[in-house]
DNA sequence: GCTTGCACTGAAATGGGTTTCATACTTTAC
DNA sequence: GTAAAGTATGAAACCCATTTCAGTGCAAGC
């Protein structure tokens, strides 16, 4: 394979002026510039990129961690990040974590090893600590909220969001409300207690329904919930997915929507339009945008996207 | 930052034993090993991958073409190909395209320029023909009927699959079969047109319904399909949720399903499930971990993966 | 005692660009 | 007419690890 040196041999050139010209800089004269040309074309010569990211220092790559990629709420994050991505000529990598720590270690490393300009989290299990320590190797955002000077980050304000979808049902007259989350001690999952118990006092635990991220979820907590003897007459599901799940299972054992049980899901994901669902609208494709601009910034910055209650038949 | 020659100079070694020591090569004396262990430890030794890229001549990276990450058949795919991935030590590159072509070529671009291995090809816009043009550079993977020594391919027959919810559909007495594609020109639609031809004689065309692809696309359908004077009884949907929002949207127009029209969808989605809807299953997560073994495969493979009809309510 | 063969090591070549620096030649500016 | 500014170019340093090659020392085999 042809490089830059054999270019400059047949073109009777230097090499840099190779380079020059095959990056678009000033000051080559035409003759010399149409030789390199020529002699690149007639050597089939190919760019070798890994020696340009070793010789620049970068690679305009961007590594995003994500537990798990076939699910449509991190699937939109990616779609977001992805097109802002390619708006920038930046490449993406991806790490598919399933939450295990070792494999976001794994993508942190990338940016140790330069393999990637800046890392994009958007949901983790390691401490925040570890994240903080590979701050010094290129620019990391991470999809939550969070201060401070190290890190970027943009989120949705889930404490109010879930307030908002909490006061929304109790203006329906519903006060038995219980809820689910992805994970019983994730940060979003402590705003939502705060978010209830403020309303509401104690929260049951029984009430609180862990592990709910998928449809799949959404069916097996319905089969929960109508096993309790005190079943609350609200939910507010995690997301539209395991709202889905949650909503059809109840109402093929029997139950009506919202008469039995009021759903209220997050994402606004088109499920929930079809399945006339209250929802409260997350704005996944422009957090992933915003994640982006984040990563290739200099500043460090840290933005809250808005959330929209969205009333429709389930609630 | 200290390069693998400080090292080597605190050591007392040469950059060469400083290598084998941190590729665990063998051949090392113990103290040596040690110093040098000691010498990277003390300097804060991080490893540049870009220049160990150069050196190999190759990444241990795979890049993946998908149009649309965010669509569940995609992302399962996708998740299947970075299961495989993950257990292999490789990273994956993604390019999500939106079926443009520059964004392909772009994807292709990667392979020629050294910065991945090998490339997966979920679907695709560009012709065949470039795409072979590329395989001299590394090993290409698509997800399609294919043949030929230049290209691997794993795929469902199409063919076969859409024959059989056709054969299905006339058992239960529907004779008025309408179907969806994503585009009209591609290869999968021509194999349903195959299939439908030898079971219904000539298509006709209005009750073929393009651009099918998300639940919103099968929204839409079902009102032109709720338009049309001479309704099929039947249709066949590219995927579960363009089936969801043909389903469901008929059900909210004052249809029945299946009594009006009997659905049957594709991929087996927890959704269609959740819907019990019937849909012919396909192994889309295996898919994507053949699609990755085949790509890190030295020889050319085939690979057709089963389908299975799994009959529920909507037919 | 002598030949093999294995363990161990480093110099140097290799992969292939980018970029700084020095130099030389032209123009423009006053 | 001369200084300053701009254009053009190549040599060489630099980014950093891998790997081949040559060579030394030492032990086993005959």
């Amino acid at each position: 394979m042809a490089n830059i040196h054999d270019i400059a041999r047949v073109a009777g050139v230097s090499a840099a002026t190779v380079s020059r010209v095959l990056n678009g800089h000033p000051y080559v004269s035409d003759e010399k510039r149409q030789a390199v040309l020529d002699a690149a074309d007639q050597l089939h010569y190919e760019k070798n990129i890994n020696a340009v990211h070793l010789a620049r220092g970068k690679t305009e790559t961007i590594g995003v961690i994500l537990p798990f990629v076939s699910h449509p709420y991190f699937g939109i994050i990616l779609s977001g990040i992805a097109s802002a991505a390619e708006k920038n000529g930046y490449k993406l990598m991806i790490v598919q974590t399933n939450y295990n720590v070792m494999q976001e270690m794994d993508a942190l490393d990338m940016l140790k090893l330069k393999q990637v300009d800046g890392l994009i989290i958007t949901s983790r299990e390691c401490p925040i600590e570890l994240v903080e320590d590979y701050s010094e190797y290129g620019r990391i955002v991470l999809c939550e909220a969070l201060s401070g000077n190290l890190l970027s980050s943009v989120f949705v304000n889930q404490y109010e969001a879930f307030k908002s979808a909490l006061s929304f049902l109790k203006e329906k007259g519903k006060t038995n409300i219980g809820y689910t989350t992805l994970r019983m001690e994730g940060k979003s999952s402590s705003a939502r207690k705060k978010a209830y118990e403020e309303q509401f006092g104690e929260m049951r635990r029984h009430w609180v329904f862990d592990q709910a991220l998928t449809i799949e979820d959404g069916t097996r907590i319905a089969g929960e919930w109508a096993a309790l003897h005190d079943r609350p007459d609200a939910m507010v599901i995690t997301n539209d997915f395991v709202a889905v799940g949650f909503l059809l299972e109840c109402r093929r054992i029997g139950f009506s929507v919202p008469g039995d049980v009021s759903v209220v899901g997050f994402d606004n994901h088109p499920i929930s339009s079809a399945l006339n669902m209250t929802t409260v609208e997350l704005p996944l494709q422009q957090l992933g945008e915003i994640a982006f601009q984040q990563v290739i910034s200099v500043e460090i910055s840290h933005m809250e996207v808005p959330f929209r209650l969205i009333k429709r038949g389930s609630a």
